[in-house]
RNA sequence: GGAGCGGUAGUUCAGUUGGUUAGAAUGCCGCCCUGUCACGGCGGAGGUCGCGGGUUCGAGUCCCGUCCGCUCCGCCA
């Protein structure tokens, strides 16, 4: 059988009898003499058939067709004089072939293997095909090294992996959830975990003290190229931690995983920002760093304007903010037009603009600069720094939507200039002090930005406890932030009953419903439940960006498209009546269908 | 639920203002070739222009509908 893999021989090899098995890469036929490339995981290696070494091996080369599955017997040899291919890592040697067994034969492909392929339902419907690609392969051993790393890491620290259960149960709070019916309980159903986040809090009550998993989840909305109804989750919890225990843990977690899935070196220790902070001056809770255009407060500016676009805006209690996108002024009118649809759909009436196309204020394109003052044009081209070339983009209104509206500009004018363009910078933040409540649009009632067991900050909770909720309570909240995308997050939990039930009142759940739903973790903390706290990291997409990827498909193996099915196998599919009998669901036709 | 982009040979794509027989590269098949490595040369096969309808003397091209894929918004504690 095999003695070596395609990337295994070298010069000091030279004169050994080897046997490869592995994938006819490419079969380059000179009539006289024959060239296969073989390849198995590892690489290439190209064995050569000559008639004179072995007739008959030589003639059955000549059958051969890309992606066979062969096993080549031969001698290493050094390759002729200025036939060294430098372009592989065998390419000092060939195997003279004296021997070929034809394991298994393969038909003609959909698609080539060594090209660029942008028909991505193809791509899924023959994923084993496509995960013979280098690019595929190397991913999915970049996610196994990551994988490797976080275990070494958390359990040279003490850390227990513990599996939770798959089949668990539904909560009213978080994520539509995916459900599965019982069949000796018919008409009742499990959920599956969105989060394994309480029974990874009752391990913490159960004493196990340090817990990891590189846990499953599934959620039941709608896709993104970042997001999968199935997706895991490094998923930690600790007792007797502080926030920063956890940050420093994580932080050398995810230099370890950097080091060794990319071999790269990142910083011991990562900026911080308070979400305040955060969406002050970037407009997003997991903001990109790599480039400026920072959020500039102009309310001192306008705070007595004639323009009451502005004026209007602060005396009702908002905020008047811009950006500077430098050098942008030539933006075109279809431009302008899609950042102010982003701006309306986030919430603004318009976005104001100015094309700063000279010195003088007469030279600057705008609707807005003949309401404005000198004195204002004076003091905000102060402010902003505006020159020439420049584009200025306004938002006014209430603080958290003017900073999530420019915070979506910024984001937008960042791609239009290319100003990521072959960036390669790794920026990593942590974002803390995130708000503890929410108020919820539709209902007007409080929702918990983190989630429900998430404890407020010391210097908040006594407040919280005595005046009850509001939306300017602080969480120990913290998100691992990275090039603008939320690597994983987490907060120190409650871990007393009085504090949770006042928790779930806040978020107006009732005593009933509370002890219906979460009654397990009221009754556990009860029972001397230690302090403890946690994150979760998303695997997917720090593999994601681990390969320079853009999307987490291209890290999962198998994974669903758009629609949430899978190409290959057909799932989601109809099942036999029988099983549904068993289940004793019946299923209804949409209206009109 | 909404918006945008796309769908032409096995694959990647081109296809002008609507106009003769829809092209290229690659792959595939056959023949030739004893040092290639994206081997080369010659020849050949390969198309429901996603699907349905409409406008027109004439539709890959214009219009309507629909299906599929991707991206984004909503949604994602």
């Amino acid at each position: 059988m095999r003695t070596h893999h395609c990337n295994e021989l070298r010069s000091a090899h030279i004169g050994e009898t080897v046997t490869l098995i592995g994938w006819v890469n490419t079969v380059r036929d000179h009539h006289g003499v024959i060239f296969v490339d073989l390849r198995d995981r590892e690489g290439v290696t190209q064995a050569v058939f000559r008639p004179e070494e072995n007739a008959e091996a030589a003639a059955a080369s000549h059958k051969l067709r890309d992606e066979d599955v062969v096993q080549i017997t031969g001698t290493v040899a050094a390759r002729l004089e200025g036939t060294v291919n430098d372009k592989i890592g065998t390419g000092e040697i060939e195997i003279v072939a004296n021997q070929l067994v034809i394991v298994n034969k393969a038909d003609v492909l959909p698609f080539q293997l060594d090209k660029e392929l942008s028909n991505e339902d193809l791509r899924m419907r023959y994923r084993y095909l496509d995960i013979r690609r280098p690019r595929m392969s190397q991913n999915l051993r970049t996610r196994h090294r990551v994988t490797k790393a976080t275990r070494d890491y958390l359990d040279e620290r003490g850390f227990c992996e513990i599996e939770t259960p798959i089949l668990s149960k539904s909560t009213p709070e978080g994520a539509r959830d995916f459900l599965v019916p019982s069949r000796l309980q018919p008409g009742s159903f499990y959920a599956l975990p969105q989060a394994p986040q309480q029974y990874k809090q009752l391990l913490m009550v159960g004493g196990m003290e340090k817990y990891f998993q590189i846990a499953k989840c599934f959620r039941d909305e709608d896709l993104r190229a970042d997001r999968q109804p199935e997706f895991t989750q490094i998923d930690i919890e600790a007792s007797f931690v502080t926030q920063e225990d956890i940050i420093s843990l994580v932080e050398g977690l995810i230099g370890r995983v950097f080091k060794e899935a990319r071999n790269a070196d990142i910083p011991a220790k990562f900026d911080r920002l308070t979400y305040q902070d955060a969406m002050n001056t970037y407009g997003s809770d997991k903001p990109d760093r790599r480039f400026g255009m920072h959020l500039t407060d102009l309310a001192d500016v306008f705070a007595n304007s004639t323009f009451k676009v502005f004026s209007g805006a602060l005396q009702s209690g908002g905020t008047v903010k811009a950006i500077n996108a430098k050098g942008f002024s030539g933006i075109t009118t279809g431009q302008v037009e899609a950042l102010t649809q982003i701006a309306v759909q986030a919430g603004a009436k318009g976005l104001a603009y100015i094309q700063v196309r000279g010195e003088t204020v007469d030279t600057w394109r705008s609707p807005i600069t003949k309401f404005l003052s000198p004195e204002e044009l004076e003091a905000m081209k102060e402010k902003l720094n505006i020159e020439t070339g420049d584009l200025i983009l306004f938002g006014a209104g209430p603080w958290d939507q003017v900073c999530d509206i420019l915070g979506r500009v910024r984001l937008a004018c960042a791609g239009y200039q290319n100003l990521l363009e072959g960036n390669e910078e790794l920026n990593f933040l942590w974002v803390t002090e995130f708000p503890l409540l929410a108020k919820d649009e539709e209902t007007g009632g409080f929702v918990a930005v983190h989630h429900p067991f998430t404890r407020p900050l010391k210097e908040d909770e006594e407040r919280f406890m005595t005046e009850g909720p509001s939306t300017d309570l602080r969480a120990q909240a913290y998100d691992v932030v990275l090039n603008g995308y939320e690597l994983g997050g987490g907060s120190i939990r409650i871990h007393e009953g009085p504090l949770q039930s006042a928790m779930f009142k806040a978020l107006g759940i009732s005593e009933e419903t509370a002890a219906e739903e979460f009654g397990h973790i009221l009754d556990a903390f009860r029972f001397g439940a230690p302090p403890h706290g946690g994150l979760a990291l998303g695997l997917d997409r720090l593999v994601m960006l681990i390969c320079n990827e853009q999307s987490i498909r291209e890290v999962m193996a198998f994974p669903k498209n758009n629609k949430g099915s899978d190409l290959m196998s057909q799932s989601p599919a109809e099942v036999d009546p029988k099983q549904l009998r068993d289940l004793r669901i019946t299923t209804v036709k949409k209206p009109g269908a």
